[in-house]
DNA sequence: CTGTAATAGTTGAATTTGTAACTAACAAGC
DNA sequence: GCTTGTTAGTTACAAATTCAACTATTACAG
């Protein structure tokens, strides 16, 4: 039944998929062993340890990320205290989210995990290729293929 | 806030999320859209339209997804007359999935869309960087950082 | 001002996924 | 045969995500 030169192994969003799920894995357990933290919560920690204060569309823009994922991940994230709201003052709709002492510590720690864990999964690829690979992501990541719908 | 030399969009489980959501909308849409399926039954389909007959666990293994994902899109595309099921006479636990006619025709046709969408998508690069990004992306799918936990 | 539109963020209900427990069938040792 | 273990696949329940509607607030046209 392989009469057929379509190569799913060589499809980009399935080999994009593939590379993403299986390079998450090991990082996922340690973000949720240590902090019981989700996907979700994960990425807005980081963004708020990155860039310091941002309010949740801010964080949806950068991330790419759904408000109301957002909105959860908040929620959950300064329920157990790793991150706090404050209003603004000029516009009362939008919450400036910045880490407590205990955010700023679990991002400090999973910072330096994930720097040791993009070094290992670097180390499986040559030096030269790592860096394609990195531009290749980032113009990916820009837009689809652009006018194909 | 900046004063922070770790940078999210050089992670690399980050910026392959990032690309393979970006990359996998536009398509998703497709096949939802005329289908009505879902990434894991596309995910089926496509498999039982290259490889032919294949019981769900090869499914399973081949594209890395969890028996009970696959349960369940079998169901639904059996359900819609897309896949037929039929047990094994020698070892009856075993199912062999293959495309209908019907099935067959949707496979058909977004395997032809699939090819321009990534030739598409393959436009926004330049051609030896595709060829690397691809071998680096099949790397990357095998395993995880390796040992890392 | 005042009515209409836009924006920030939240909430509820339906859908989808994940986890664990389950059934059914086979395999192998005794 | 009869237990014990394993494998194929399903199902039930909990957790997470999506989608649409919602509140509250600001913007802005007339």
């Amino acid at each position: 039944m392989v009469e057929d030169d379509f190569d799913l192994q060589q499809f980009l969003p399935y080999l994009l998929n593939q590379a993403a799920e299986a390079s998450s894995l090991e990082f996922q357990q340690i973000y949720k062993n240590r902090y019981g933290m989700l996907r979700t919560e994960w990425r807005v920690l980081f963004h708020l340890g990155l860039y310091g204060q941002l309010t949740a569309s801010e964080i949806g823009q950068r991330a790419r990320m759904h408000k109301t994922k957002i909105s959860r991940a908040v929620q959950r994230l300064s329920d157990r205290r790793f991150v706090t709201r404050s209003r603004d003052a000029a516009d009362r709709r939008v919450e400036h989210l910045s880490l407590t002492r205990q955010g700023r510590a679990a991002y400090d720690d999973l910072r330096a995990v994930a720097r040791r864990y993009d070094a290992a999964l670097m180390a499986s690829l040559d030096p030269a290729e790592a860096a394609v690979l990195r531009r290749a992501l980032r113009k990916l990541s820009e837009a689809g293929p652009g006018g194909f719908t």
